[in-house]
DNA sequence: CATGAATGAGGGTTCATTCAT
DNA sequence: TATGAATGAACCCTCATTCAT
């Protein structure tokens, strides 16, 4: 894991890698109840198992905790995003599985995302920056599914935005929950969605007829 | 204006418009830099032109302060989306044109939109349920211009969706600027989504050859 | 009345006493119920129905209004005593009545009572010197009292004692209510205590001569 | 101790106890000299050997500290008073002798009972009623003395007050003694003190039939 | 390696007092 | 005289971090 950019004064790597898995546990417990700000690191040690004093000797920073749990939360993401790409068979019914895994994907990672929007601006630089990086990345591998997935010719511009466009909008789904959650069901959700982005991919040919659950015959 | 939520132990209500419009330019500021937590009431009171007493004055809290900058951020928004808004010729034209006053107006307050998306989670709930209706009001203001705006007989929940869609990436451009702000011109990203948009409203048309600026022919 | 040690920067005397009044009034119903220390400058202006401003022009500190109060309520014991003790008729009976007027008097003012005792001590010496006097001359009272109605040849220091006995147990009725009113009807109270200060002057007929340094006997 | 009341995020319970000594002879100190109110909790950490960070390791609130306070003088008191009783044989003498001792004790404290007299008041509703449980307790222990020295077949009512006498007329000792300490020496404080009680006590031999829902005829 | 007591800078908030109007 | 907005010292308390055991 990229943890190793935090110094650690525990010499064996193995211990050192099971007390940040303890650790960023019990951070995420506690950040999604109360957001990283309100957490004191007295508390993180007590969830995660041990002493404040050795938590202290697998971290340098509060920050530090703050940046193993955004770098284990996009982890996550991306080796579930990995696996539901299967690039065998690239088809734009494969791209839709793909979208639909995704969207599945921030559904169960609802909280986790939201402390990645909520904290992500208040590391400081260097940090930050470490971090984006998995974002753009992970758009990145959306782009990858776009291109392999759509036969058209499309202008790459149109790619990176519309993987961009993926991306956000999976994550508005746990983010604006107080809103989309009162409005759609997931599923509804995931298949309007999609069918925006599949028009937009100029896909729109045979695809009518899955608007079925609410009778709304939105002429398209 | 609703800042009247919030107590001040000063009469004069012209003089709590004044000094609570100073705090706020000041907090924003702050908050820009900072965050809301990492700013400390003697900063905003600093940067406001007043002492820390006289701060206290006017609010009862930090988190008022809190409520005061997001309700002024909403209230801003609301102002130059609602002059935006000419309902008089309502028309697919004129949709696109809100769409672009909106898109615009975002990259105008992209830093104000920041400290939206950090902080309003970490308001108590009742002041954070005030706020999020206003975020509620307003994407209500954008289905409104898209129900009248467009002929076609939309499902209620595409509208839903698809204002939902608009207000979001408007927001997008601003919060994932250190992506987006580097792979494409504001007039470029408005332009593709607003493309995107259209599409989703069914209404492709001949509006292929509007992409010139950057040759993409985007066979759609 | 003795008010005149505080100064006031306004000239017309009747309207400082007025003004005075009102606040002593306004104080001691909040001293009353949150003690000097949590009541605040402002709460007091408010309660004597001024504003703060005008507050300060009656008085130079926050501690002039805790004397002002003492003297106030000192002053009302006092005069209450002077009027319950009618030297015209100085007897045994009158005694007792005396006493017992005292005992109601501290009935009616049990609150003011506990006010002088809790605030008294954080007073500044020179304020607290002139207050202290007061207590000093109201127990002078009641030994004035004793001495006249008492027939027999009181041992000096047993009318101080006794005096000062009275005195106490008048105010300690009032001091100790949480636990003397629960086991003890005013009456009764007067009548008991009265009965034993009775006793101790009474008995003296026969025993003055045992005060001599006290080789006591206690001949009962 | 009943310090248990009062948490601590400190686990070693023997530490606590040491701390929390080393905290009340501190503020104790501090609270004879300027009160509670006017005493800082960073002052008492000072006159406690450590820091403000370490003294709230030890409590919660400052008002935990006047507890703590509170509870230890009244602890002392009752251990010194235990010690002075000696039931073994009770007779008008030992009763003599306890109270001797107590008035003793009470020169000892005084500026402990000051403290106590000033500061009760000021504390929170539950705080405020164990403390004067103890009050009530002491005055029962003086009861008990009263009941077993004496032969007589005193009404209840006597003892519960003339209990209440000797707890008041000790304290007062200290509370009054820049009036008393003029005026009397400590022994003939006690001398004269207990003179009067034994007065009281003794003379029910024959009166005890007046004693009856008070037709009082003060037979004097 | 683990512990948890100690530290103290710093944060939010209050409130007595002043002074221009 | 009366008002009340302005001030800032000072208060109580928290919490990230260290270090001796």
């Amino acid at each position: 894991m990229r943890q190793n950019k935090i110094l650690s004064s525990v010499k064996d790597e193995n211990l050192v890698e099971k007390r940040r898995n303890q650790m960023i546990k019990g951070a995420i417990t506690l950040f999604k109840e109360k957001g990283f700000h309100r957490t004191t690191t007295r508390e993180i040690a007590k969830e995660s198992g041990f002493s404040i004093g050795t938590l202290y000797e697998y971290i340098r920073t509060k920050e530090d905790v703050l940046f193993l749990v955004c770098d284990a939360i996009y982890q996550q993401v991306r080796e579930r995003l990995e696996a539901a790409i299967d690039l065998k068979k690239p088809s734009v019914d494969n791209l839709e599985n793909v979208i639909r895994s995704y969207f599945e994907l921030m559904d169960d990672m609802q909280e986790e995302v939201i402390i990645l929007y909520q904290e992500v601006k208040s590391m400081k630089k260097e940090t930050r920056e470490y971090v984006l990086q998995k974002e753009r990345d992970m758009v990145g591998m959306l782009e990858e599914v776009i291109v392999s997935c759509v036969p058209a010719d499309l202008a790459k511009q149109d790619v990176k935005l519309l993987a961009n466009n993926i991306f956000v909008q999976g994550q508005m789904w746990g983010f604006r929950r107080w809103m989309l959650q009162k409005q759609f069901t997931l599923d509804e959700y995931i298949k309007r969605q999609t069918h925006y982005f599949m028009q937009a991919l100029a896909i729109h040919k045979n695809t009518n007829d899955r608007r079925i659950d609410d009778g709304t015959s939105a002429t398209v």
